[in-house]
DNA sequence: TTGAATTAGTTAGGCTTGCTAACTAATCTG
DNA sequence: CAGATTAGTTAGCAAGCCTAACTAATTCAA
């Protein structure tokens, strides 16, 4: 336990190994991703629309930090495999409501599963130090920036 | 701290929001880089170029955790801004060596810096004991997987 | 020694994710 | 009602990833 009553990491240290670390952890899922699973993009997505809700297609983009156009394509595609609708508004012709359906939460839940199965599984290799580490940085780095950017 | 005390979380739950966790931050920073910066996967590259000496095109694959066609392309975008330059073998006519030129280096610290830039704006803003947190996170990350598989 | 198998890397081609610019359509505002 | 604003789409581009198929070099075995 290294960093035990060491002197403090500069924080562009911390930021480099953070990022770093960032890289190479989502790469080893997306090797481990594939088959019958959603990526890693898309199954992000769904996880927003299935747990907040019908919501805007630019909501959806804001929430994902990503340009309506990109999320235009995204939605396009869970909407092509029957994950989510698109719905008009009723109040304003502009917008555009995206809804999971049924089959959309279902597959939600497996391919979230199914994609951090691996890391999961190292996941239960670590100590309970360790793992509360794991569990409280993941809460950190979700709330570095204010929540609306 | 809501963890403190706090019934551990399932491996699987600690896997899911990392995951998430990673993405939303990953996202963050490609955001802000662009700007005569290196992208992530061309600095992620460059790097270990830097500080693993002259390696292969096919170790330089394996450490990245890509397919060496995707090695081939990023050593290529690397070359042609002179950043590395490929050497043939002396004793295998087959394996090509990547070394880093100076200005390689020099540009690795600058990029690297830069793309962190908004992370250790943001990794500043925390108490200490959460930067410790992500300073150890980020440790167990690199370790999670064993060295070569 | 030669010819088959293996190994390193490249080429070709495809898909996904991301972007900006420019557009359409709807709504708001003065 | 005209002009500005807002929501979303279309078009077109680049990067990063992959697999399949190829070339060239090396190894190994009969």
């Amino acid at each position: 336990m290294s960093t035990h009553r060491a002197r403090p990491a500069a924080p562009a240290a911390i930021a480099d190994r953070l990022h770093s670390a960032a890289i190479h952890v989502l790469r080893r899922l997306r090797r481990a991703d594939t088959a019958a699973g959603l990526s890693a993009p898309r199954l992000s997505a769904l996880s927003v629309v299935v747990f907040a809700g019908p919501l805007t297609l630019g909501q959806l983009a804001a929430a994902e930090q990503v340009r309506p156009p990109t999320m235009t394509h995204l939605v396009r595609a869970l909407e092509s495999d029957q994950l989510v609708i698109r719905e008009p508004d009723q109040h304003d012709g502009r917008v555009v409501r995206i809804r999971a359906t049924p089959k959309g939460r279902t597959l939600m839940a497996r391919g979230r599963a199914r994609r951090v199965e691996a890391l999961t599984d190292r996941v239960r290799a670590l100590s309970l130090t360790e793992r509360s580490v794991l569990a409280r940085a993941a809460g950190i780095m979700e709330r570095l920036w204010p929540p609306d950017g």
